[in-house]
DNA sequence: ACGCTTTACTAAAGCGATTTACAACGGGCT
DNA sequence: AGCCCGTTGTAAATCGCTTTAGTAAAGCGT
């Protein structure tokens, strides 16, 4: 196998310079039909292709940009992950993505990455609270981060939410609407804003219908099934049960469904589960899961498009910007029991 | 905020020449220890970090590895992908996901990356039959390429594949000992390696058991909810009904079971199923879904593994793998109604 | 005091593109 | 004839690092 021919060999061919051979390749020469069909021919017969790394160098560009979630294999993040690839390999950029499994560590590296030019820019996904170094981190980047689906306090990045307050009121007075009165919440992790808000939706919700929460009544956990499989018992040893949960996530719900199923206790019969994303797959689970519908792909899409804008110029402007929720109801939520008193 | 630093920013500092700092970085170069902490304290003064294109350039070497598979909001492939992941980059290597969707295209395209130096080497992950372009590709780059999940016919390289015979035989005997004897299939295109073995594992069991099947109890689809939920249709048609059905992946199983949801066919109770893959989800769904499980992780794994070993340098070696496959039985298959005659 | 080895480094040549600055040539105009 | 200008290019610098091939100085044995 010969070496790979470089620009060199395409010119020598050509019977040009390189310089024209490059200036011709990337639009900034004209040339007569005669000397650009022997440019056209020898790049054809070398099968030219320029370095990538070479180009790279030279221009002072990745041509990438990375992705940073807390797991890919998680259903929600590779939804997320592939819109955004999707639009950013339309535009001629490579997706370099990484699994950050909640580590910090991992995600700083990743600003490395992004320093050192592997990429030109990054689109951030988190789970967790930060300890101030990402925030930082953000900030000395200024025009090549842009957030999504979870805020980084005290960054400046644009960045793309949902209505996560609102959603939390929605699922929970979908629950009050089924007659529902002690509505217990197991949502994210402490300090991160979409549990909070979701938290707080479920709080306004159940303060409207007249009812005040018991401590008890609220779990946290993690946005994973595996830890919220746990941290679901803390809601079946209360007594009373409550008769129905929201789950901050659908990942949530589905250690809740699990917990339920091993304890034999029946969705929506004994008690209601409503979730948070709105998932494909929640139409095929036993039950079909009620839950409150996240835009993946509109925040996926948005965050990317934004992400190459700023890339390719577009000025540096700190913006947060709210997308809608929807409700989505399934099979998962049905009227309480009658209580005997 | 100031140019980035180089490698000679630091030499300057630690006075030494940037040959010094790079080999010493490296490792190239044993220097006392006096010199060793002046370029120690000017590299973490100066905040440097070697740029990525630079060294790449130099290196001949991209330090990264690509990642094709059809669709990374896929969950099979997602994990499949997440695990190759976590292997590269603990070796220290970026990794570029493509999603291909299937469009040959798109595969292609990631050879011309591989072939430009973007990445030093790639994870095939295919879903569809070759027209000869993929195999010719793969062979013109000996040593770069591991195939997994997927056979591309007439190709050169290492690969990891289940067995699919046996699954697709021991999902279809499951079936006949509880008493199925018009059990249908509805797997993989036409044409595709792992859909012919687990259809030949299917007509296997079926021999064995007595059974022929009629033509139409076999129905290609593609690996996708989706074209599944449409193929479905095919199956629902049949009269008599089949009483069990033997789905070529899971994906494809969920596709049998929202036509079944909407037709008011109840799973196991008129049909039984099995699915192929074993995805973690089946436990949840309505009812649990038994499956042949794949080593999907040892898949990752051990294909990035040997791509990793082979850019270092182990010899190219054209070998085909076969991981074991297991049935992991839950709800969705019960014995046949008993039949009026 | 001489040559030899070891220590502690460095100069300069790549890697393969892009890009800036400039040059040769022919033709039209005055 | 002399000048300008558009066309058709080219030479050389540059990007920031790695690596090959050395060299200067110190140490050491005799």
């Amino acid at each position: 196998m010969s070496r790979k021919a470089t620009i060199g060999d395409v010119a020598k061919r050509a019977k040009v310079s390189p310089t024209a051979v490059s200036r011709w390749l990337n639009g900034g020469l004209e040339l007569p039909e005669a000397t650009g069909a022997r440019i056209r021919n020898a790049v054809a017969a070398l099968d030219y292709q320029p370095h990538a790394q070479a180009r790279r160098l030279s221009k002072g560009k990745a041509e990438a940009i990375g992705i940073v979630v807390p797991d890919i294999s998680n259903a929600f993040f590779a939804l997320l992950a592939g819109e955004a690839e999707r639009i950013a390999v339309a535009s001629g950029h490579d997706v370099v993505i990484w699994s950050s499994r909640n580590r910090i560590e991992r995600e700083l590296a990743c600003f490395d990455r992004l320093r050192a030019g592997y990429i030109d820019g990054l689109l951030l996904i988190t789970n967790h609270e930060d300890d101030g170094r990402l925030a930082e981190r953000i900030r000395s980047m200024p025009g090549r981060v842009v957030i999504i689906d979870e805020d980084v306090v005290g960054s400046e990045a644009p960045s793309f939410f949902v209505e996560n307050e609102f959603g939390g009121y929605e699922a929970t007075r979908h629950l009050i609407e089924h007659g529902h009165r002690r509505i217990a919440h197991i949502g994210g992790p402490k300090g991160v804003m979409s549990a909070i808000e979701r938290a707080r939706g479920w709080r306004r919700a159940l303060s409207e219908a007249g009812i005040t929460p018991e401590t008890q009544w609220h779990v946290f956990t993690e946005y994973e099934v595996e830890p919220a499989t746990r941290d679901a018992v803390q809601l079946f040893a209360l007594d009373p049960l409550p008769t129905a949960i929201f789950a901050g996530s659908d990942a949530v719900a589905l250690g809740v469904m699990t917990q339920a199923r091993r304890r034999g206790i029946a969705i929506p019969e004994d008690i209601s589960l409503v979730g948070f994303d709105g998932m494909p797959i929640n139409d095929l689970l036993g039950p079909p899961l009620t839950s409150i519908a996240q835009p993946i792909d509109d925040l996926g899409r948005r965050g990317a498009e934004r992400l190459l804008a700023m890339i390719n110029g577009e000025p540096f402007e700190v913006t947060r910007t709210r997308l809608p929720v929807e409700l989505v109801t399934r099979a998962s939520v049905a009227a309480p029991r009658k209580e005997k008193f």
